[in-house]
DNA sequence: AAGTTGCGCAACCGCCGCATT
DNA sequence: AAATGCGGCGGTTGCGCAACT
């Protein structure tokens, strides 16, 4: 039933592109709510943005991922699980729906030639549960007030100030994630292991001891002269 | 050549967290 | 403190196309 209040859904058309990629150069990013007003377009906010973001955004890289890009993939998703958009991140021109759908994909090729391989179907059954139970890293969501001192004058502005002094001094505060995280990696510690990326150490909280141990990890996808202070503080 | 199947991609949906009122 | 609106995210669905029978 359309009513007069009903949006447009399915494939977007040539026209419509045009119009919602001179309402971004127009307007900028943001204000998602706007857009379709300002575009004439009869799409949902969400609908816009996806689009954009997707498909219209410039610098998209469009074919198959590389073997670095598959790597960095696989690693990033050891370490954060399905946080799509946290691995897209880390791949430059790739969107977090292009890493979600080539996982996906990954994932069921990898899952049936296992099966194929062993011709036991229990065997693959078991292969994908080991990376359902996968325990996964995730990052506590933790409120930076405004008076916190790490949030005051320049700290986080990469072009004075290291990343990783912001990161390694960050550690020494309260309430962040990574500190409710070595927390945990301290409750764990008898067991020596949290997800079989080994998140235990020292119990002095200090992250560069973070990179001491995370080194040894495959961690190729940090970049060169960053240590694991940086990345996280990325993220 | 026609029908069927499987795959990849684009898009939708529902939920969540945060900011504002 | 509660309600509301917005942006963002992950899971899922559906369509189009290529491969296969």
């Amino acid at each position: 039933m359309e009513g007069p209040s009903s949006v447009r859904k399915g494939a977007w058309s040539k026209c419509e592109d045009d119009l919602l990629r001179a309402c971004v150069q127009l307007y900028g990013e943001g204000k998602w709510h706007l857009v379709p007003q300002r575009a004439g377009l009869n799409r949902c906010r969400k609908s816009c943005r996806l689009r954009w973001l997707n498909y219209l955004k410039p610098n998209i890289k469009r074919g198959d991922f590389s073997e670095d890009e598959v790597d960095m993939m696989i690693r990033m998703h050891k370490l954060l699980g399905n946080r799509w958009s946290l691995i897209a991140g880390r791949l430059p021109g790739r969107t977090s729906n292009d890493v979600k759908n080539y996982w996906n994909t990954y994932m069921r090729r990898k899952v049936y030639s296992h099966k194929k391989d062993n011709n036991v179907e229990k065997q693959a059954d078991e292969a994908k549960s080991t990376v359902q139970r996968h325990q996964v890293i995730k990052p506590i969501p933790r409120a930076l007030t405004k008076t916190a001192p790490r949030l005051q004058g320049k700290l986080f502005n990469s072009s004075k100030v290291g990343v990783s002094e912001a990161a390694g001094a960050a550690s020494s505060g309260s309430g962040n994630w990574w500190e409710t995280l070595l927390e945990n990696k301290k409750d764990n510690h008898e067991g020596n292991i949290i997800n079989n990326t080994c998140f235990f150490g020292g119990a002095d909280g200090e992250l560069d001891l973070w990179d001491e141990e995370l080194n040894p990890i495959a961690c190729d996808f940090l970049s060169e002269g960053e240590n694991w202070s940086d990345f996280l503080l990325d993220l």
